[in-house]
DNA sequence: TCTGGGGTCCTAGGACCC
DNA sequence: TCTGGGGTCCTAGGACCC
């Protein structure tokens, strides 16, 4: 989806349609006050003057997303605000509202699933789709499903999208990224030298800052650069595992699956303070903080249906350094209390003299509640559920040994 | 100008078992 | 006194993605 947040918002907010607009912010979110003195008008009646400015905002929140007029300032994802108002004081700034978002996210998955129903989800904007024996789907290469994809989409949410269509989830996703906003682009095989050995390795779904540094520190620029390494001389670089997948990836080839279900691995919670706190000085405020962490990841367990048997915490210290520590108990939990509990237990494994900014609690090692509850009577069934069973086998190779099965 | 929140997967060492 | 190979599970950290 393109800008998605953004995108969500102008729907709201037509009459910031245009101008620069940034999501980000959190917690203090800028613009009750404003819906509070609107209460009376329709959203997209409310004046453009009256919205928040970024060049106003003070705190520690990053941007989400931003429109793509704001993108001309050279603003963008994952940059802190503080630092955006600097490029775009006069950006519009509007907190996240996650519900929304997933309100649309439903949406437009429902409509792609009606008409392609091997979808994969990756997070609330971006799917991956294996449209190989939908009807139709090859004609004009899967432009004409593509585009029909983009309408249907469009008629039902307002929103628009870009689509990648090629051979493999890798090339799909460069692909996708050709033309946007509201773009097609297709990639076959035949496209590698031209289309993607020019692109920098960054834009390989994998390679990230860490591992393009080291690269850049090789000499390698661009995915063809990577392509013209041996498979012996990447192994030797890079590892068994990360060497092989470099390797395939640079020659375009993916064999990974369109994966359509899957369960959940770890649920959390985690905050950024306001201001950095003490473990001694600021007790009560954490202790808050942590008791309230600790019932949200209960709340999202018991709604979502989990237990899990491995409770951990994390820190990330006021010079950015992190610590975790975690604890598998014997049975899995569900409720706050015991959560709390074990996650206190964590807390007292770890350097607590530094100030902080951040405390997390996890929870992982899930298991179905309904399985779990299901399998009391049962201590054959209750010990298999325990261990993680299925496909060790398969699981322990390396990836990309992996993929070829 | 200090840098969110929620995830997944991988690595590596140590404990422990056969 | 010095020394095998499996294997699983647990823990901590880190890269990467949306």
């Amino acid at each position: 989806m393109d800008a998605f947040y953004a995108s969500v918002e102008l729907l709201r907010y037509p009459q910031l349609k245009g101008l620069p607009v940034v999501i980000g912010g959190g917690r203090r979110a800028p613009d009750d006050e404003l819906l509070a003195r609107y209460a009376h008008l329709p959203l997209c009646q409310i004046p453009v003057a009256d919205f928040p400015l970024l060049k106003d905002y003070t705190g520690r929140g990053v941007i989400t997303t931003a429109t793509y007029a704001a993108r001309q300032f050279g603003v963008g994802s994952a940059m802190g605000l503080m630092k955006a108002a600097k490029l775009c004081p006069q950006a519009v700034l509007l907190p996240v509202d996650f519900a929304e978002y997933r309100r649309f996210s439903r949406a437009f998955k429902e409509v792609i699933l009606s008409i392609a129903p091997v979808m994969e989800n990756r997070g609330v904007d971006e799917v991956y789709i294996d449209f190989s024996d939908v009807a139709g789907g090859q004609r004009e290469g899967g432009r004409v499903l593509a585009r029909l994809l983009q309408k249907t989409i469009f008629e039902a949410t307002g929103l628009t999208c870009s689509v990648g269509v090629a051979p493999n989830k890798l090339l799909a996703k460069m692909a996708s990224e050709f033309n946007k906003p509201n773009g097609i682009s297709i990639v076959q095989v035949e496209d590698l030298q031209t289309l993607i050995w020019p692109l920098a390795c960054r834009k390989v779904n994998g390679i990230g800052p860490k591992a393009d540094e080291k690269l850049k520190k090789l000499g390698i620029e661009t995915i063809g650069d990577l392509a013209a390494k041996s498979l012996p001389q990447l192994l030797q670089w890079f590892g068994k595992s990360y060497g092989h997948w470099l390797h395939e990836s640079a020659w375009g080839r993916d064999e990974r699956a369109v994966v359509t279900e899957s369960e959940p691995v770890s649920m959390s919670r985690e905050t950024t303070f306001e201001r950095d706190l003490h473990a001694v000085h600021d007790r009560a405020e954490l202790g808050a903080i942590f008791t309230d962490l600790c019932e949200r990841v209960a709340e999202d367990l018991q709604r979502k249906g989990y237990v899990g048997r491995t409770v951990g915490i994390k820190l990330r210290y006021d010079d950015f350094k992190i610590a975790t520590r975690d604890q598998t108990l014997a049975l899995p939990v569900q409720d706050a209390a015991a959560i709390r509990q074990a996650a206190g237990q964590c807390l007292k494994r770890v350097p607590l003299g530094k100030r902080m900014r951040l405390l997390g609690v996890k929870v992982s090692g899930l298991i179905s509640a309904q399985a779990w509850q299901a399998s009391a009577d049962d201590p054959v069934a209750r010990e298999s559920l325990l261990r993680p069973q299925v496909l060790t086998s398969i699981k322990n190779l390396d990836p990309y040994t992996a993929s070829l099965f």
